[in-house]
RNA sequence: GGAGAGGUGGCCGAGUGGUUGAAGGCGCUGCUCUCGAAAAGCAGUGUGCGGGCAACUGUACCGAGGGUUCGAAUCCCUCCCUCUCCGCCA
């Protein structure tokens, strides 16, 4: 959420961007409140001042006739303040957890997608001296795909990824895990962008793939209606991305500034249910209930946050060049981004059996809108107190990447190459 | 699934109705001492929210939420979590 200071102090600015980013949020309401809220606190805390007073006069000896009433007195009328208090602290919760983060000023306001800017083009779309397929229609024949008996034994959007697919899954795991790894290219992305930051290479995570609401909650991630699955028995939710457990980690703490900045690469499945998209890419493994994806996660100090969502943009575009994947690059606009970010960035891949871009990376600048909920902070060298920044980002969805890989490197008899980077992980397997 | 134990400050650990935000210890910080370090001594050392330019101050927080009471870490209720043993299982 934000920051109750910062509304108040730009109530207007706030009504605004709010607007930019699709939300409807009466900001002059949640100011009201949250003035009420501050004058029933501040009578409140004058009766348990009182009562407390009483309480201390009277320790250890029987408190008198005229003591008691006056307790019972302060006792009601405290019950009273406390039910309003109540009422109106849920009210004020809700309408500033409905607040969206702030767009960065070069985020470009739009109501709709179509306002998202295409800033660059990347890798020459290459042309086929036959017609490409789409990657279904290259996978399904061959048996690397079969979504048919997914669908008898877990319905639509579900799918066995079979044979060498599977083998190519694992190369593109173990190359993103060396090369984030590996502190000279961290080191050279850092430099190439003029980053004022670590050096410090990523640790590969293998989080939990379900989490509890209270947590989830507070990650602003949780989205019970068109995302998230719930499991029937337990309080618990299926991670729509190992993001979800990665930001999550840090719940409730306070870490010290020489942790910071710390970089996650987390493997996780993750689970969607894309309630609300039926009829969409309902062909091939784009969009599936259940896939696999390498995320980003980093915590950082408030200063480096910006930075840092930069540096895990250049991972992105140095993970998709390496596997030699034509790509456009989408500044996301206001409506776009996402209400926890303040900036948010897409890559599109070519999928030339399709004809089309498709999104296969994003990258999520959250500023402190999530550390404030989720209270992750930063004891700063002199002792202060920050919310720290967190960024996340994707490194490879596989079910996507796979696609797009199929799809760009199809030969005219219906095969696969596998990209030069990734025959080292491949074993012999040059073709799949 | 069965049985049991337990959740208190950065950590360990006291505390069953009233100077307990919380004994004691450890850790950490500062000071004294020292050429320096160690030891010793002294002092300090949580977080949220409200108010204040600030020093500071009020309030809340002993797993969570309710309740009893003039007053709750302490009593009652509900829930959550962790650990141990047995069973089952990758």
């Amino acid at each position: 959420m934000l920051d109750i200071q910062f509304v108040r102090d730009n109530p207007e600015l706030v009504q605004e961007k709010t607007k930019q980013k699709g939300y409807d949020v009466d900001i002059a309401k949640l100011l009201k409140l949250d003035s009420e809220r501050r004058a029933r606190l501040t009578q409140i805390e004058e009766l348990r001042r009182r009562r407390n007073e009483q309480a201390e006069t009277t320790k250890g000896q029987k408190p008198s006739e005229e003591q008691l009433a006056v307790g019972k007195q302060l006792k009601e009328e405290l019950a009273r303040h406390e039910a309003d208090l109540q009422q109106i602290d849920t009210d004020y919760l809700a309408l500033l957890k409905a607040v969206p983060n702030m767009p960065l000023d070069d985020v470009p306001v739009g109501l709709s997608e179509k306002e998202n800017k295409v800033t660059k083009k990347v890798g020459e779309q290459k042309t086929y001296d036959f017609q490409p397929k789409p990657h279904w229609e290259i996978a399904e024949p061959r048996g690397l795909i079969d979504k048919e008996r997914a669908a008898k034994i877990s319905g639509s959007r579900f799918a066995y990824i079979k044979g060498d697919l599977v083998r190519l899954q694992f190369a593109v795991i173990q190359f993103v895990l060396q090369t984030l790894g590996d502190e000279k290219i961290i080191r050279k992305l850092i430099q190439e962008n003029n980053l004022k930051l670590a050096v410090k290479p990523f640790t590969p995570v293998l989080p939990p793939a379900v989490l509890r609401t209270e947590p989830y909650a507070a990650s602003a991630r949780l989205n019970a209606e068109e995302v998230t699955y719930r499991l029937a028995n337990d309080d618990l939710w299926l991670n729509a991305s190992a993001e979800h457990t990665l930001c999550t980690m840090y719940w409730n703490e306070i870490l010290p500034e020489e942790m910071l900045p710390i970089r996650y690469v987390g493997y996780s499945t993750s689970f969607r249910r894309e309630a609300g998209t039926y009829g969409k890419d309902t062909e091939g493994i784009v969009r599936m209930h259940q896939f696999d994806k390498l995320e980003m996660e980093v915590f950082s100090t408030p200063e480096t946050g910006l930075d840092e969502h930069l540096l895990l943009v250049a991972v992105q575009e140095y993970l998709v060049q390496q596997l030699g994947l034509p790509y456009q690059f989408l500044l996301k606009c206001t409506f776009d981004i996402g209400k926890p970010n303040a900036r948010g960035i897409d890559i599109e891949c070519w999928f030339p059996g399709q004809n089309r871009y498709i999104e296969t990376h994003t990258a999520d600048f959250i500023t402190d809108y999530q550390a404030r909920d989720l209270k992750i902070r930063v004891r700063r060298q002199d002792g202060n107190l920050d919310l720290v920044h967190t960024n996340d980002a994707t490194a490879f969805a596989l079910g996507r990447i796979l696609a797009a890989i199929i799809e760009n490197y199809q030969t005219a008899d219906g095969r696969v190459r596998v990209p030069e980077v990734l025959i080292p992980f491949m074993g012999d397997i040059r073709e799949l």
